[in-house]
DNA sequence: GTTAGCACTCTATTAGGTCGAGTGCTAAAT
DNA sequence: ATTTAGCACTCGACCTAATAGAGTGCTAAC
């Protein structure tokens, strides 16, 4: 399995050109731009073993070989270096960043747009899910005589609001009583475990105002009744048309309708496994959403306080720049982590 | 400037055909398919006559002829019947509303997929303006020792929040005291007018804590500060993929990338003239925007008690199917006021 | 005013031919 | 035993010419 001195160097230089110019590369090429010291027949003969490897390919007979999906993971693996960010992108990075930004879903679409453009490739990020926050607030705002607009603050800085429709027995001080219990008995729990065990408590509170206790109980399981989505935030679809793997429409279409679909987005982002070294790369094939076996995904998570509380990722064709794209994922989570933390770390 | 009964009904089959077929349509095809009762001879003289009046053209001498935006202009608004929609069609509209929608965002984002979904167009939701709404409500709350989240809800629904950083001094019987002082003075007044008008009030209020009152007032200014751009939706951009017009990826990322800039569906928007008919139908070159030449957009507006909140529009190629477009850009427009007024109004 | 007939124009498609990049193999050189 | 030079071979990319077909405009007859 270990290859010899040599054979990586061949292989790295086929994937170092390759990145760069889309096009088959031939021994040489390689003999000529990487110096190796030996003639391109050499450099043939170690081709023919890479290939017979499955390190690389080839389109057809008679042109250069191509990285495969078990090349680049190699690639990855073994032969790329840890680059450091430039300072230039570290500019535009930091600066990306408006001074006024004040509030969880600017940050997020920041970040995102960010990380497309300077990587040049389609970006997601995740947002907080609901269930791990714990409640901060929640307000019931009389609209008109028969609507409320029901307010939810996560200590994670979410916000959820929707309209509730009022009994005709309701008013406007029953709403403030009824956030008042609300606020008292439900602050500082986690939103996952609020249906389960503290309705009870709120119902023998409610009790005690008889008029307005069926009503009230309605409301407050509507209340409740929360969107626990995490919301998911795309951006720099149309860097996938500069890609020269997607000349062809079909496949534009595949790929953009998938990533039309957030469920996909969530499922791409959870499919790393970020356990250890926190920033997960999936080539090609290793990806388990169907359609999406031509490309690569880069994926990372962001915390606050130590805890993840979401993700952005990357996606590229295979033939991607993994050494800067790593680096720059690595660096934006971090600095987005950091964000985070002024924001609503303790 | 008035076409003969017959020059009319040519226009029109043209018309029709090039909607459906997307190939230009020579005098044969004419005679054939559409029972004019005269051969096809007489047919090219009325289509040499009608391009010369502007209305058709000729890609290539040898071959059939394409309308003009002239002559859609014309068929929009002297040929095309008012179609009613399909009791399908209709089906598909109001199921597309699922029953738990409770928040304007939601509908708006489900009106957009609806309307792109049913037309195969790319259609754009705008949402209301904050500057019109009423403040009905604002709050900060406390987040940590040093944060607070503000809240500001206006009475057409719509919700906004972004962080705050305390001074040290504030404590959280201060904040509560600055929302209900900023309560008073500014329920029901007009976003706009909130700036210029009452902060004066709310000085002199202040006055009387005096050991806040510097960091009151800088936080009541900020909290104000809002955002005031309407949001924006787009949905089905990948409808324009299946139109043939649309084969050229060229053409493909120069839309795309005018449809990922809110500026320019905005404009999109509120470059139709609402006033009178309620939609508005712009054709190829007559929009405005860069780049939108070869595209046409159905624009119309939605109500709140009699008042426009907001629009909504679609975007495809000047050979669309305009009959069947505007027929559900009506239905739906007038079908989201109702919503709006079931939700937002009085 | 309408129609049939016909020559003409222009594109799209196909087939054939050439070019060139790159390979694999063999035999010589190190 | 490894490396290299040489060479025949393969196959896609590109160009060219030829062909087919759709549609026109014009003319002359109806």
């Amino acid at each position: 399995m270990t290859l010899d001195e040599r054979k990586k160097k061949v292989l790295q230089a086929i994937i170092r050109d390759y990145i760069s110019t889309a096009e088959p590369v031939g021994s040489r090429t390689i003999a000529k731009k990487y110096e190796l010291g030996v003639s391109p027949a050499t450099i043939r003969n170690e081709m023919a073993d890479l290939e017979e490897l499955g390190y690389i390919e080839q389109p057809h007979t008679s042109a250069g070989r191509v990285p495969s999906d078990k090349g680049y993971r190699y690639y990855v693996d073994c032969l790329m270096g840890k680059k450091k960010i430039s300072e230039q992108e570290e500019g535009i990075i930091l600066g990306g960043y408006k001074a006024k930004v004040k509030d969880m879903g600017t940050v997020l679409r920041q970040t995102n747009s960010i990380l497309s453009g300077i990587t040049n490739y389609t970006s997601i990020v995740m947002g907080p899910q609901y269930t791990t926050s714990n409640l901060r607030y929640v307000q019931l705002v009389p609209l008109d005589s028969n609507k409320a607009l029901v307010l939810v603050v996560t200590d994670s800085g979410l916000v959820q609001n929707k309209i509730l429709e009022l009994p005709q027995s309701v008013n406007e001080v029953d709403l403030q009583k009824i956030s008042q219990i609300m606020n008292a008995k439900l602050q500082g729990v986690s939103l996952d475990q609020i249906k389960l065990t503290l309705i009870k408590e709120i119902y023998d509170e409610l009790s005690k105002h008889k008029h307005i206790f069926d009503a009230a109980m309605d409301m407050i399981q509507e209340t409740l009744d929360l969107n626990h989505e995490e919301k998911v935030y795309l951006a720099g679809t149309l860097n996938i048309l500069n890609q020269p793997e997607f000349r062809d429409l079909t496949r534009v279409r595949t790929l953009l309708s998938l990533l039309e679909q957030d469920k996909v987005l969530k499922e791409i982002l959870n499919d790393g496994s970020h356990a250890e070294t926190g920033i997960s790369v999936t080539i090609g094939a290793e990806n388990r959403v169907d359609g999406l076996q031509d490309c690569s995904t880069i994926t990372a998570t962001y915390q606050i306080d130590g805890r993840t509380i979401g993700s952005v990722g990357i996606i590229g064709p295979t033939r991607m720049d993994y050494e800067k794209a790593v680096c720059i994922v690595e660096f934006m989570t971090s600095h987005l982590s950091k964000i985070m933390k002024d924001f609503y770390g303790h």
